[in-house]
DNA sequence: AAATTGATAATTTTGTTAAAAAAGTCAGGA
DNA sequence: TCCTGACTTTTTTAACAAAATTATCAATTT
């Protein structure tokens, strides 16, 4: 027999879907509960049945999709030949990550400020795996004897995960803010390799 | 005698002042062209004889910040003992022009994206002379032999001025945006500072 | 003629309010 | 316990008037 509770937690799920879906089409302020509800064919009292309300609703989505971030993580982590593979896996996976998700963080963007602090402490732990992955590299690699012991590679690790984000495609620096395209996409990864790459060179003996 | 041009020049002069000081302490939308004109004591209506309208008026006074500025960087050029000291005075000095001007560019930070195109060249003629400086002073640690010949110093100095870019306080990564102060700054420099020292070794044999 | 101004026109921003849309609640039914 | 339709409350949008600001110009002074 199935449990209620097992019950309620399927159709939480369900919900959980149909609201990844809208909002990531058309991201927070252009979905309704309605909608929502209308996609699943349910009211939209039964959201609210499930979830108090719109926004906990997206942070719940919103802890779904970083679990999902987090898993690809943590199933790498120590399997690297070398810190530069490492660093690639970090660039290319948060990059895709941030592309497939785009819209769905019109959310963030738009509020900018003042945003609940569950949404920061998500972000937080985002922050965290991903330093943690490359420390945790950076640690084997010294280990290896490849590059010079590192006092604080916690530190090194966070100054280099601000400066690949600050690296942006050329062409769009100035320009509308059109979503970056195919060739700015590109441009920016080549970029953030050759800074991964001469960074780790500065930690070389 | 003095010619007519030069009275026109020193009232225009006299106008820039007034303006940019408006335009630094209540930026761009904060400052009416009745104030400036009140501080001059002179009618509004004069202030357009000799500027065409309040956007032309204050890109006047950004071209003439912006040339102290380029001033500054074109006086060291050339002077530096190391590679590392010609970063330092990079960060430093853009900070500081940061920090002294930082209300003058609300304007800036207002429009964001749709500035007219007069802007952005002004823009990348600063960057471009920041770019300069550094490349030069590449240039010269290669030929002193101290760091590897460098392919492209142009892309390699825009990557690390991007990358600089990036860095900001950890404290104040989510958080409402308060004006950074003193001790984030120093935190700011500081990691800029190792930045630019680790990328450095990167360059070296 | 060049420099200046007060008065005025044109445009943009701000404030107000009503209507519409969306969020959120609840008593009651299966 | 799960679910809904009808309802209330809050937020967003639209329309429009009032106020502030930009911009112009004919007239005046130097």
């Amino acid at each position: 027999m199935i449990s209620a509770i097992d019950q309620q937690d399927v159709k939480k799920e369900r919900i959980l879907e149909a609201a990844h879906h809208r909002f990531l089409h058309y991201g927070y302020s252009k979905t309704t509960m309605n909608e929502i509800a209308g996609d699943l064919s349910m009211s939209k009292a039964l959201l609210y049945y499930y979830f108090p309300d719109k926004s906990q609703l997206y942070v719940a989505v919103m802890k779904k999709v970083a679990a999902e971030y987090l898993k690809s993580l943590s199933d790498k982590i120590n399997t690297f030949a070398d810190l530069k593979e490492a660093f690639i896996f970090q660039i290319d996976t948060q990059h895709d990550f941030i592309v497939t998700n785009y819209n769905f963080f019109d959310f963030f963007r738009l509020n900018e400020q003042n945003l609940p602090d569950v949404i920061w402490e998500i972000v937080d732990e985002v922050h965290n795996s991903e330093a943690q992955l490359l420390v945790s590299a950076i640690k084997t690699e010294v280990a290896r004897g490849k590059i010079k012991p590192v006092a604080n590679p916690e530190e090194i690790v966070a100054l280099l995960l601000d400066a690949l984000h600050g690296v942006r495609a050329k062409s769009v620096s100035h320009k509308k803010t059109m979503f970056p395209n195919k060739e700015h996409l590109a441009e920016i990864r080549a970029k953030r390799l050759l800074l991964a790459d001469i960074f780790i060179k500065g930690l070389m003996y």
